[in-house]
DNA sequence: ATTCTGTGACTGAATGGTCGGTCGGAAATT
DNA sequence: AATTTCCGACCGACCATTCAGTCACAGAAT
Protein backbone atom coordinates (compact mmCIF):
# COMPACT_ATOMS: atom_id res chain seq x y z
CA UNK A 1 0.00 0.00 0.00
CA UNK A 2 1.58 3.52 -0.84
CA UNK A 3 0.69 5.07 1.96
CA UNK A 4 -0.91 8.82 1.52
CA UNK A 5 1.37 12.28 3.13
CA UNK A 6 -1.26 11.79 6.05
CA UNK A 7 -0.36 8.44 6.82
CA UNK A 8 2.94 8.62 6.66
CA UNK A 9 3.17 11.24 9.09
CA UNK A 10 0.80 9.81 11.46
CA UNK A 11 2.96 6.70 11.03
CA UNK A 12 5.99 9.11 12.29
CA UNK A 13 3.77 10.51 14.92
CA UNK A 14 3.56 7.03 16.65
CA UNK A 15 7.02 6.89 15.91
CA UNK A 16 8.22 9.80 17.66
CA UNK A 17 5.52 9.16 20.61
CA UNK A 18 7.03 5.73 21.17
CA UNK A 19 10.62 6.97 21.15
CA UNK A 20 9.45 9.50 23.70
CA UNK A 21 8.37 6.90 25.70
CA UNK A 22 11.43 5.09 25.78
CA UNK A 23 13.70 8.10 25.66
CA UNK A 24 11.93 8.85 28.73
CA UNK A 25 12.42 6.08 30.91
CA UNK A 26 16.05 5.10 29.74
CA UNK A 27 17.47 8.15 28.27
CA UNK A 28 19.28 8.99 25.50
CA UNK A 29 22.76 6.57 25.82
CA UNK A 30 20.39 3.94 27.00
CA UNK A 31 18.02 3.47 24.74
CA UNK A 32 18.52 1.15 21.76
CA UNK A 33 16.48 1.58 18.56
CA UNK A 34 15.38 -2.14 18.81
CA UNK A 35 13.73 -0.92 21.93
CA UNK A 36 11.74 1.86 20.28
CA UNK A 37 10.79 -0.63 17.38
CA UNK A 38 8.74 -3.01 19.57
CA UNK A 39 7.56 0.29 21.28
CA UNK A 40 6.21 1.12 18.46
CA UNK A 41 5.22 -2.31 17.36
CA UNK A 42 7.05 -1.87 13.82
CA UNK A 43 10.55 -3.29 13.01
CA UNK A 44 13.65 -1.32 13.21
CA UNK A 45 14.29 -0.57 9.60
CA UNK A 46 10.77 1.04 9.44
CA UNK A 47 12.57 3.89 11.36
CA UNK A 48 15.10 4.34 9.15
CA UNK A 49 12.45 4.82 6.74
CA UNK A 50 11.04 7.95 8.61
CA UNK A 51 14.07 9.25 10.28
CA UNK A 52 17.87 9.37 9.47
CA UNK A 53 19.14 8.47 12.42
CA UNK A 54 19.16 8.27 15.87
CA UNK A 55 19.56 11.75 16.94
CA UNK A 56 17.41 12.60 14.02
CA UNK A 57 14.53 10.84 15.67
CA UNK A 58 15.81 12.43 19.56
CA UNK A 59 15.29 15.90 17.83
CA UNK A 60 12.22 15.48 16.55
CA UNK A 61 10.97 14.02 19.18
CA UNK A 62 12.53 17.18 21.08
CA UNK A 63 10.48 19.43 18.40
CA UNK A 64 7.11 17.59 19.42
CA UNK A 65 7.87 18.18 22.87
CA UNK A 66 8.30 21.67 22.92
CA UNK A 67 4.99 22.22 20.39
CA UNK A 68 2.91 20.19 22.90
CA UNK A 69 4.32 22.04 25.90
CA UNK A 70 3.87 25.43 23.81
CA UNK A 71 0.50 24.93 23.21
CA UNK A 72 -0.70 23.69 26.42
CA UNK A 73 0.29 27.53 27.84
CA UNK A 74 -0.91 29.63 24.88
CA UNK A 75 -4.13 27.42 25.86
CA UNK A 76 -3.72 28.05 29.08
CA UNK A 77 -3.35 31.45 28.93
CA UNK A 78 -6.00 32.54 26.39
CA UNK A 79 -8.42 30.40 28.36
CA UNK A 80 -7.84 32.14 31.90
CA UNK A 81 -10.05 35.01 32.84
CA UNK A 82 -9.89 37.60 35.94
CA UNK A 83 -7.50 40.11 37.35
CA UNK A 84 -3.75 39.71 36.00
CA UNK A 85 -3.05 38.73 39.31
CA UNK A 86 -5.57 35.90 39.36
CA UNK A 87 -4.62 34.71 35.90
CA UNK A 88 -1.09 34.91 36.95
CA UNK A 89 -1.52 32.54 39.46
CA UNK A 90 -3.65 30.30 37.61
CA UNK A 91 -1.17 29.98 35.17
CA UNK A 92 1.50 29.12 37.27
CA UNK A 93 -0.62 26.52 38.58
CA UNK A 94 -1.70 25.01 35.78
CA UNK A 95 2.38 24.78 34.30
CA UNK A 96 3.42 23.03 37.73
CA UNK A 97 0.58 20.70 37.49
CA UNK A 98 1.22 19.79 33.76
CA UNK A 99 4.97 18.87 35.35
CA UNK A 100 3.90 16.64 37.76
CA UNK A 101 1.37 15.12 35.73
CA UNK A 102 3.96 13.94 33.22
CA UNK A 103 6.72 13.02 35.01
CA UNK A 104 8.04 11.14 32.53
CA UNK A 105 8.33 13.87 30.23
CA UNK A 106 10.08 16.21 32.66
CA UNK A 107 12.74 13.44 32.62
CA UNK A 108 12.93 13.77 28.81
CA UNK A 109 13.10 17.75 29.63
CA UNK A 110 16.35 16.73 31.35
CA UNK A 111 17.48 14.39 28.48
CA UNK A 112 17.14 17.53 25.91
CA UNK A 113 18.95 19.44 28.29
CA UNK A 114 21.80 16.94 28.19
CA UNK A 115 21.63 16.89 24.71
CA UNK A 116 22.20 20.69 24.60
CA UNK A 117 25.49 20.17 26.01
CA UNK A 118 27.21 17.24 24.22
CA UNK A 119 25.19 15.63 20.91
CA UNK A 120 26.60 16.23 17.43
CA UNK A 121 23.15 18.54 17.45
CA UNK A 122 23.99 20.72 20.73
CA UNK A 123 23.56 23.64 18.65
CA UNK A 124 20.19 22.80 17.27
CA UNK A 125 18.56 22.04 20.41
CA UNK A 126 20.21 25.11 21.98
CA UNK A 127 18.79 27.33 19.64
CA UNK A 128 15.05 25.68 19.81
CA UNK A 129 15.45 25.60 23.75
CA UNK A 130 16.50 29.47 23.29
CA UNK A 131 13.49 30.16 21.02
CA UNK A 132 10.83 28.65 23.66
CA UNK A 133 12.32 30.03 26.83
CA UNK A 134 11.89 33.40 25.00
CA UNK A 135 8.16 32.47 23.74
CA UNK A 136 7.54 31.33 27.28
CA UNK A 137 9.16 34.61 28.80
CA UNK A 138 6.87 36.71 26.12
CA UNK A 139 3.51 35.09 27.28
CA UNK A 140 4.37 35.84 30.85
CA UNK A 141 5.43 39.09 31.08
CA UNK A 142 2.77 40.69 28.29
CA UNK A 143 0.53 39.76 31.55
CA UNK A 144 2.49 41.11 33.81
CA UNK A 145 2.20 44.07 31.56
CA UNK A 146 -0.88 44.21 31.29
CA UNK A 147 -1.08 43.86 35.06
CA UNK A 148 0.90 47.28 34.87
CA UNK A 149 -1.11 49.01 32.71
CA UNK A 150 -4.60 48.65 34.49
CA UNK A 151 -2.76 50.06 37.53
CA UNK A 152 -2.94 46.79 39.44
CA UNK A 153 0.77 46.26 39.74
CA UNK A 154 3.50 48.50 40.78
CA UNK A 155 5.08 50.33 37.35
CA UNK A 156 8.15 49.90 38.61
CA UNK A 157 8.11 46.42 38.24
CA UNK A 158 10.29 44.82 35.06
CA UNK A 159 8.16 42.43 33.39
CA UNK A 160 10.82 40.57 31.57
CA UNK A 161 12.98 40.42 34.81
CA UNK A 162 10.23 38.75 36.75
CA UNK A 163 8.71 36.55 33.80
CA UNK A 164 12.16 35.24 33.32
CA UNK A 165 12.56 34.17 37.50
CA UNK A 166 9.13 32.72 36.84
CA UNK A 167 9.94 30.28 34.08
CA UNK A 168 13.15 29.73 35.50
CA UNK A 169 11.87 28.77 38.97
CA UNK A 170 8.72 26.34 37.42
CA UNK A 171 12.04 24.54 36.05
CA UNK A 172 13.60 24.92 39.17
CA UNK A 173 10.52 23.56 41.58
CA UNK A 174 9.94 20.63 39.21
CA UNK A 175 13.91 19.92 39.53
CA UNK A 176 13.65 19.68 43.38
CA UNK A 177 10.07 17.76 43.40
CA UNK A 178 12.03 15.57 40.95
CA UNK A 179 14.70 14.75 43.03
CA UNK A 180 12.72 14.41 46.39
CA UNK A 181 9.24 12.72 46.09
CA UNK A 182 8.49 14.75 49.34
CA UNK A 183 8.39 18.13 47.75
CA UNK A 184 5.29 19.21 46.90
CA UNK A 185 6.18 21.95 44.46
CA UNK A 186 2.42 22.79 43.87
CA UNK A 187 2.16 24.25 47.62
CA UNK A 188 5.35 25.79 47.16
CA UNK A 189 4.43 27.37 43.99
CA UNK A 190 1.54 28.70 45.74
CA UNK A 191 2.84 30.60 48.79
CA UNK A 192 5.68 31.50 46.88
CA UNK A 193 2.66 33.39 43.94
CA UNK A 194 1.26 34.87 47.15
CA UNK A 195 4.48 36.74 47.98
CA UNK A 196 5.08 37.76 44.54
CA UNK A 197 1.69 39.33 44.19
CA UNK A 198 2.24 41.18 47.01
CA UNK A 199 5.44 42.57 46.10
CA UNK A 200 3.60 43.23 43.18
CA UNK A 201 0.87 45.17 44.23
CA UNK A 202 0.31 48.94 43.07
CA UNK A 203 -1.19 49.87 46.26
CA UNK A 204 -0.14 47.42 48.91
CA UNK A 205 -2.67 48.63 51.38
CA UNK A 206 -5.44 47.85 49.30
CA UNK A 207 -6.59 44.89 47.59
CA UNK A 208 -7.17 45.97 44.46
CA UNK A 209 -7.48 49.82 43.00
CA UNK A 210 -7.18 51.55 39.44
CA UNK A 211 -5.52 54.63 40.82
CA UNK A 212 -2.67 55.38 38.03
CA UNK A 213 0.16 56.33 39.42
CA UNK A 214 1.69 54.70 35.64
CA UNK A 215 3.35 55.85 33.04
CA UNK A 216 4.03 54.28 29.69
CA UNK A 217 1.50 52.88 27.26
CA UNK B 1 57.36 3.45 45.09
CA UNK B 2 54.48 2.98 47.50
CA UNK B 3 52.72 5.70 47.17
CA UNK B 4 51.30 7.00 50.76
CA UNK B 5 47.87 7.05 51.21
CA UNK B 6 48.01 11.30 50.85
CA UNK B 7 49.51 10.95 47.51
CA UNK B 8 47.51 8.00 46.80
CA UNK B 9 43.79 10.66 47.10
CA UNK B 10 45.96 13.57 45.66
CA UNK B 11 46.38 11.60 42.51
CA UNK B 12 42.92 10.72 42.70
CA UNK B 13 42.17 14.33 42.91
CA UNK B 14 43.78 14.93 39.99
CA UNK B 15 41.90 12.24 37.92
CA UNK B 16 38.58 13.49 39.55
CA UNK B 17 39.71 17.14 37.85
CA UNK B 18 41.42 16.14 34.54
CA UNK B 19 37.51 14.06 34.29
CA UNK B 20 35.53 16.88 35.17
CA UNK B 21 37.32 19.20 32.48
CA UNK B 22 36.58 16.19 30.17
CA UNK B 23 32.58 15.36 30.70
CA UNK B 24 32.02 19.03 31.24
CA UNK B 25 33.23 19.62 27.45
CA UNK B 26 32.01 16.46 26.31
CA UNK B 27 29.54 15.31 28.15
CA UNK B 28 29.04 11.78 30.07
CA UNK B 29 28.50 9.56 26.91
CA UNK B 30 31.07 11.78 24.34
CA UNK B 31 33.57 11.06 26.95
CA UNK B 32 35.98 7.99 26.64
CA UNK B 33 38.41 6.86 28.94
CA UNK B 34 41.37 7.55 26.55
CA UNK B 35 40.51 11.32 26.70
CA UNK B 36 40.58 11.32 30.60
CA UNK B 37 43.85 9.52 30.84
CA UNK B 38 45.30 11.84 28.75
CA UNK B 39 44.07 15.30 30.16
CA UNK B 40 45.46 13.69 33.60
CA UNK B 41 48.34 12.88 31.94
CA UNK B 42 48.44 9.43 32.82
CA UNK B 43 48.13 6.02 31.42
CA UNK B 44 44.47 4.57 30.84
CA UNK B 45 44.81 1.42 33.14
CA UNK B 46 45.60 4.11 36.02
CA UNK B 47 42.68 5.27 36.01
CA UNK B 48 40.93 1.34 36.90
CA UNK B 49 43.70 1.53 40.11
CA UNK B 50 41.16 4.20 41.27
CA UNK B 51 38.20 3.88 40.29
CA UNK B 52 35.93 0.82 39.49
CA UNK B 53 34.21 1.77 35.91
CA UNK B 54 33.25 4.93 33.92
CA UNK B 55 30.19 5.48 36.44
CA UNK B 56 32.18 4.91 39.06
CA UNK B 57 34.20 7.82 38.30
CA UNK B 58 31.55 9.98 36.93
CA UNK B 59 30.07 9.47 40.60
CA UNK B 60 33.27 10.79 42.10
CA UNK B 61 32.87 13.64 40.15
CA UNK B 62 29.75 14.53 41.33
CA UNK B 63 30.40 13.91 44.79
CA UNK B 64 33.35 16.35 44.17
CA UNK B 65 31.03 18.99 41.97
CA UNK B 66 28.14 19.17 45.07
CA UNK B 67 30.99 19.31 47.72
CA UNK B 68 32.30 22.90 46.12
CA UNK B 69 29.46 23.75 45.19
CA UNK B 70 28.30 23.58 48.88
CA UNK B 71 31.39 25.07 50.67
CA UNK B 72 30.53 28.27 48.34
CA UNK B 73 27.75 29.16 49.36
CA UNK B 74 28.71 28.54 53.26
CA UNK B 75 31.14 30.41 53.12
CA UNK B 76 29.22 33.54 51.09
CA UNK B 77 26.85 33.29 53.70
CA UNK B 78 28.93 33.21 56.57
CA UNK B 79 30.73 35.96 55.57
CA UNK B 80 27.48 38.22 54.82
CA UNK B 81 26.67 40.80 56.55
CA UNK B 82 23.57 43.01 57.50
CA UNK B 83 19.52 42.84 57.60
CA UNK B 84 18.70 39.85 56.12
CA UNK B 85 17.57 41.52 52.92
CA UNK B 86 20.97 42.13 52.20
CA UNK B 87 22.35 38.99 52.85
CA UNK B 88 19.53 37.40 50.69
CA UNK B 89 20.70 39.80 48.12
CA UNK B 90 24.67 39.47 48.21
CA UNK B 91 24.06 35.72 48.56
CA UNK B 92 21.70 35.47 45.31
CA UNK B 93 24.53 37.90 43.48
CA UNK B 94 27.38 35.46 44.29
CA UNK B 95 25.44 32.08 43.57
CA UNK B 96 24.76 33.68 40.02
CA UNK B 97 27.68 34.91 39.67
CA UNK B 98 29.68 31.66 40.45
CA UNK B 99 27.34 29.78 38.00
CA UNK B 100 28.56 32.34 35.61
CA UNK B 101 32.13 32.34 36.12
CA UNK B 102 32.10 28.53 35.79
CA UNK B 103 30.10 27.78 32.96
CA UNK B 104 31.73 24.80 31.89
CA UNK B 105 30.70 23.50 35.72
CA UNK B 106 27.01 24.20 35.07
CA UNK B 107 27.24 22.28 31.60
CA UNK B 108 28.35 19.58 34.04
CA UNK B 109 25.17 19.97 36.19
CA UNK B 110 22.79 19.25 33.46
CA UNK B 111 25.05 16.10 32.64
CA UNK B 112 24.30 15.20 36.46
CA UNK B 113 20.77 15.46 36.37
CA UNK B 114 20.69 13.61 33.04
CA UNK B 115 22.70 10.49 34.90
CA UNK B 116 19.52 10.88 37.71
CA UNK B 117 17.62 9.81 34.58
CA UNK B 118 18.92 7.02 33.30
CA UNK B 119 22.41 6.31 34.58
CA UNK B 120 23.00 2.28 36.60
CA UNK B 121 23.56 4.64 39.68
CA UNK B 122 20.64 7.04 38.87
CA UNK B 123 19.19 6.01 42.65
CA UNK B 124 22.29 7.58 44.05
CA UNK B 125 22.98 10.64 41.68
CA UNK B 126 19.00 11.55 42.90
CA UNK B 127 19.89 11.05 46.58
CA UNK B 128 22.65 13.11 46.51
CA UNK B 129 20.83 15.76 44.48
CA UNK B 130 17.89 15.18 47.21
CA UNK B 131 20.20 16.25 50.08
CA UNK B 132 22.45 19.10 48.08
CA UNK B 133 18.46 21.21 47.81
CA UNK B 134 17.97 20.39 50.98
CA UNK B 135 21.10 22.23 52.18
CA UNK B 136 20.64 25.16 50.35
CA UNK B 137 17.15 25.63 51.24
CA UNK B 138 18.06 25.20 54.64
CA UNK B 139 20.66 27.15 54.16
CA UNK B 140 18.01 30.27 52.38
CA UNK B 141 15.22 29.24 55.20
CA UNK B 142 17.39 30.35 57.85
CA UNK B 143 17.79 32.88 56.78
CA UNK B 144 14.50 34.43 55.43
CA UNK B 145 13.32 33.02 59.47
CA UNK B 146 15.92 35.22 60.79
CA UNK B 147 14.31 37.69 58.85
CA UNK B 148 11.24 37.44 60.22
CA UNK B 149 12.06 37.03 63.59
CA UNK B 150 13.67 40.12 63.63
CA UNK B 151 10.20 41.65 62.29
CA UNK B 152 11.64 42.69 58.82
CA UNK B 153 10.19 40.47 56.38
CA UNK B 154 6.28 39.90 56.95
CA UNK B 155 5.60 36.92 59.48
CA UNK B 156 3.26 35.53 57.36
CA UNK B 157 5.60 34.36 54.32
CA UNK B 158 6.52 30.66 54.33
CA UNK B 159 10.31 30.43 54.59
CA UNK B 160 10.54 26.96 53.22
CA UNK B 161 8.42 27.86 50.20
CA UNK B 162 10.28 30.96 49.45
CA UNK B 163 13.94 29.32 49.88
CA UNK B 164 12.52 26.68 47.39
CA UNK B 165 11.71 29.06 45.26
CA UNK B 166 15.50 31.20 45.41
CA UNK B 167 17.10 27.76 44.72
CA UNK B 168 14.83 26.63 41.92
CA UNK B 169 15.50 29.78 40.07
CA UNK B 170 18.80 30.07 39.92
CA UNK B 171 18.98 27.03 38.57
CA UNK B 172 16.04 27.93 36.22
CA UNK B 173 18.04 31.62 35.47
CA UNK B 174 21.66 30.32 34.61
CA UNK B 175 19.57 27.45 32.66
CA UNK B 176 18.14 30.47 30.45
CA UNK B 177 21.42 32.09 30.09
CA UNK B 178 22.75 28.48 29.17
CA UNK B 179 21.10 29.00 26.36
CA UNK B 180 20.52 32.08 25.41
CA UNK B 181 23.83 34.55 25.53
CA UNK B 182 22.18 37.53 25.15
CA UNK B 183 19.92 36.66 28.36
CA UNK B 184 21.64 38.07 31.64
CA UNK B 185 21.09 36.45 34.46
CA UNK B 186 22.67 38.79 37.01
CA UNK B 187 20.60 41.85 36.24
CA UNK B 188 17.33 39.48 36.04
CA UNK B 189 18.25 38.34 39.98
CA UNK B 190 18.90 41.79 40.92
CA UNK B 191 15.72 43.53 39.69
CA UNK B 192 13.45 40.25 40.80
CA UNK B 193 15.18 40.11 44.42
CA UNK B 194 13.95 44.04 44.29
CA UNK B 195 10.06 42.35 44.29
CA UNK B 196 10.62 39.70 46.49
CA UNK B 197 12.03 41.85 49.47
CA UNK B 198 9.40 44.43 48.71
CA UNK B 199 6.69 41.72 48.53
CA UNK B 200 8.48 40.14 52.57
CA UNK B 201 8.85 43.62 54.00
CA UNK B 202 6.90 43.68 57.25
CA UNK B 203 5.66 47.28 56.82
CA UNK B 204 6.07 48.32 53.43
CA UNK B 205 5.52 51.83 53.57
CA UNK B 206 8.59 52.19 55.83
CA UNK B 207 12.68 51.13 54.06
CA UNK B 208 13.48 49.58 57.03
CA UNK B 209 12.17 49.05 60.72
CA UNK B 210 12.05 46.95 64.06
CA UNK B 211 8.60 47.80 64.75
CA UNK B 212 7.78 43.59 66.05
CA UNK B 213 4.59 43.03 65.05
CA UNK B 214 6.24 39.55 64.57
CA UNK B 215 5.38 36.51 66.88
CA UNK B 216 7.27 33.47 67.70
CA UNK B 217 10.44 33.62 69.35
C1' DA C 1 4.08 -7.80 -12.84
C1' DT C 2 5.58 -3.89 -10.70
C1' DT C 3 6.15 -0.85 -7.10
C1' DC C 4 6.34 0.37 -2.57
C1' DT C 5 6.77 -0.68 2.40
C1' DG C 6 8.34 -3.39 6.12
C1' DT C 7 11.73 -6.26 8.24
C1' DG C 8 15.34 -8.24 11.16
C1' DA C 9 19.72 -10.73 10.52
C1' DC C 10 24.01 -8.96 9.77
C1' DT C 11 28.31 -6.03 9.97
C1' DG C 12 31.85 -3.20 11.39
C1' DA C 13 33.18 0.63 14.09
C1' DA C 14 33.73 2.13 18.60
C1' DT C 15 35.14 1.68 23.25
C1' DG C 16 34.82 0.04 28.24
C1' DG C 17 37.40 -2.71 30.81
C1' DT C 18 41.35 -6.36 31.48
C1' DC C 19 45.73 -8.20 32.31
C1' DG C 20 50.47 -9.55 31.67
C1' DG C 21 54.45 -7.07 31.84
C1' DT C 22 57.63 -3.05 33.09
C1' DC C 23 60.26 -0.35 36.11
C1' DG C 24 61.67 2.95 39.79
C1' DG C 25 62.46 2.80 44.21
C1' DA C 26 62.08 0.86 49.10
C1' DA C 27 63.55 -2.59 52.15
C1' DA C 28 66.29 -6.46 53.25
C1' DT C 29 70.53 -8.70 53.06
C1' DT C 30 75.28 -8.99 52.57
C1' DA D 1 77.47 0.73 50.74
C1' DA D 2 76.67 -2.46 47.55
C1' DT D 3 73.64 -5.90 46.02
C1' DT D 4 69.55 -8.32 45.80
C1' DT D 5 64.78 -8.87 46.43
C1' DC D 6 60.37 -7.32 46.36
C1' DC D 7 56.52 -4.30 45.71
C1' DG D 8 52.85 -2.10 43.49
C1' DA D 9 51.92 1.90 40.54
C1' DC D 10 51.64 2.32 35.93
C1' DC D 11 50.82 1.17 31.29
C1' DG D 12 48.50 0.29 26.74
C1' DA D 13 47.65 -3.53 23.44
C1' DC D 14 44.06 -6.45 23.29
C1' DC D 15 39.47 -8.62 23.99
C1' DA D 16 34.63 -8.87 24.17
C1' DT D 17 30.65 -6.56 23.71
C1' DT D 18 27.40 -3.55 22.18
C1' DC D 19 24.62 -1.24 18.70
C1' DA D 20 23.60 2.07 14.89
C1' DG D 21 22.74 1.58 10.54
C1' DT D 22 22.37 -1.45 6.12
C1' DC D 23 20.47 -4.36 2.75
C1' DA D 24 18.52 -8.29 0.54
C1' DC D 25 14.39 -10.20 0.65
C1' DA D 26 9.26 -10.91 1.81
C1' DG D 27 4.85 -9.39 1.43
C1' DA D 28 1.21 -6.11 0.35
C1' DA D 29 -0.99 -3.13 -2.79
C1' DT D 30 -2.30 -1.83 -7.26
Amino acid sequence: MVLQNDQKSQKRDLIIQAAARVFAQKGFAGTIMADIAEEAGIGKGTIYEYFESKEDLFFAVFEWFTQELTSLAMVSVSTLGGTASERLMTLGESLVKAGMGMEDMFSLSMEFWAASVSSQMKNRFKEVFKQVYMDFRRIISALIRDGIERGEFRPDVDPESLAAVLVGSWDGLLLQAWFDPAFDPLSTARNFMSVIIKGLRANPSQERQGKTEHRKG
